[in-house]
DNA sequence: AATGAATGAGACTTCATTCAT
DNA sequence: AATGAATGAAGTCTCATTCAT
């Protein structure tokens, strides 16, 4: 029920700092990614993105129509990020060994980066299985990364290394117990094994 | 709008006082694993799972601490649960070629009851990528399930195989596409043409 | 999206005073009738009506599922509250002369305590022309209003007499004009000019 | 959740820019007219009148300086419509027989039309019961409607005309059980019955 | 031992209004 | 002259938790 409309009164209002900002949605799909990092998809809020990227509440609602539009696009701006700069890295790949280095390189995740990467990535993932909706970004990711193997490899062995990808890095961040880096390197050496020449 | 408060002249409902009720918490586990099946640990909430429970409200911060604490306990027991089912099937295997078949069938994940399971297993390793005490349970669950596949594989042939069916499975969940069950036998295949007998 | 369930921290809360008040959500249908009356359906809200019962503000959403919910039970118990006194002062007339006299009574509206009722019944009016579920309040206040007529009247004169009580004492209290009060009596005359012998 | 909120990169709509648009203001007052038809003066908002209107939302308090003038404005003119529209059928009216008939039609209020003109009136008049400022509305109108009813009937006989056609249509219109039209003839029968000749 | 009642915090959203353009 | 962008206030509602019973 709105407002009951009062009689305006005499306002001393602090001078409100009304700033341009046109890269401010940009920045709020950021402060999303940063607080999705630090509290999970079950803990994100408006007022915490608010605080995060340093705008008025309200801004929240006025660039995004609810949480679940501003959710979808930051996973999407984070899943083209990421596929974007693992093409990058395949393209950069002039040989098969590099190539190989790279997908290891993947699988290996050890930087705080790749850790928050790896957060995000399984939020994602978890959405993407119970809502079909973020389903688009996850098919369209996967593509993505299979058709980046597939400039070095043959298509079913882009998707057995893209899946063992997934599953290797992922067992190790669910680990308390380190890995032995050799079984990565002989999970590629067993599925390339059976590789056609690209 | 809806009237689900029942006027007050109507308040002679018959109140079925189930005092003692030993079953009581394991019912609030299990009704807790159904919520975050239907609307994500982002979602859960004491009320909630009250309601699916059939238990009054109150009794929820009676059994347990907090929500914190019924989350860990629900999937402590959802991944025991499924270990279990897992190293029964793998102990059933007496021939190689059946412990192929049990793996390729996680692998394929089809029915009804392994989405409800996808769906958990991602929602719980997106508590233990972010949060360390959950990474317990993970812990646990993953070396029951190499424990069980090296009942036929080597120790690396079956980290590799478990790896390959968490990526082989997660990448066909999260698809918007249909996946050939052909690459599911050609990634056993592989994994197994560099196995050592066990 | 639920509360992220922080860790729990040192409380040193000041001591929370928790009253047992088992009228408290008769008080909060008497506040609001009290609001409306002065600031309107429009400008009623959760806050302005807790503040006026005395009850914090999530006594509100506790008691009563949503305002209209609220409203619906504010104005039937208000329409009753009327109805019950008309009857009471036509059952207590004695006379065609007194029951004359307390018609007349009801078309003059002159105290204060009129004025509050005749807004309370133009906001309840207002809401039945528009919403359906308001007029099973409004039939069943009109249905009282002419049975009680009916004990001194026949009925299409106790239906005339209860339209013009109607018309006439809101027409009075529409205007910024004083109004004769012989009009009321030349109303009843002719009304009563044309009635059949009760 | 719908997506209204454009994407970022499909921000080239075609901009209908409209400067110089005198008759903006006519159609912001008769737009929130439908509005307050539709939701009630408690539903009104700036947005909701702009939308209906297909005016910026600025131009709301470009033109108008609050909701509460808009309002008026607004009454204003749909009571001014309404009294000449009423001043024309009773000029029309030659003999007393068509006054009457024109009388009658008003009570009963039978077209879609005339429920819309319904739900303004009573939010027009729970606004002026409570809110003196609009009784200048009310009370113009009810001038008008008294001088028109006396171009036919003397001034007390066209007083108890207009407030028996207010409160029989509104019964009318609050009640869930149809009315039966012979009641209207009665209450102008008895009217009449004591009228001096005009 | 167990729970219904109650509450304050904080969730999302809509709103009137202001300001730079 | 006119308006798109922006914001703080206030709206409704859900929640975990506490307390008296």
């Amino acid at each position: 029920m709105p407002d009951p409309r009062p009689e305006p009164e005499a306002a001393d209002a602090p001078r409100p700092v009304r700033r341009h900002d046109p890269d401010r949605r940009n920045r709020i799909i950021d402060a999303c990614l940063d607080v999705i990092a630090e509290v999970g998809v079950a803990g994100v809020s408006h007022r915490k993105v608010a605080a995060a990227a340093d705008v008025p509440l309200g801004s929240m609602t006025y660039h995004f129509d609810g949480m679940d539009q501003l959710l979808h696009e930051a996973f999407s701006r984070f899943a083209q990020e990421f596929s974007d700069r693992f093409r990058a890295r395949m393209t950069a790949a002039r040989t098969p060994e590099q190539a190989r280095l790279v997908v290891a390189e993947q699988m290996l995740r050890e930087s705080l980066r790749d850790q928050r990467e790896l957060i995000l990535t399984q939020e994602l993932y978890t959405l993407a299985a119970r809502v079909p909706r973020y389903r688009t970004i996850t098919n369209a990711w996967m593509a993505a990364s299979r058709a980046a193997l597939e400039l070095h490899f043959d298509p079913v062995t882009a998707r057995l290394l893209d899946a063992s990808v997934e599953g290797l890095s992922l067992h190790r961040a669910l680990d308390t117990e380190p890995h032995d880096p050799a079984v990565v390197h002989a999970a590629i050496d067993r599925i390339l094994s059976g590789a056609n020449p690209a």
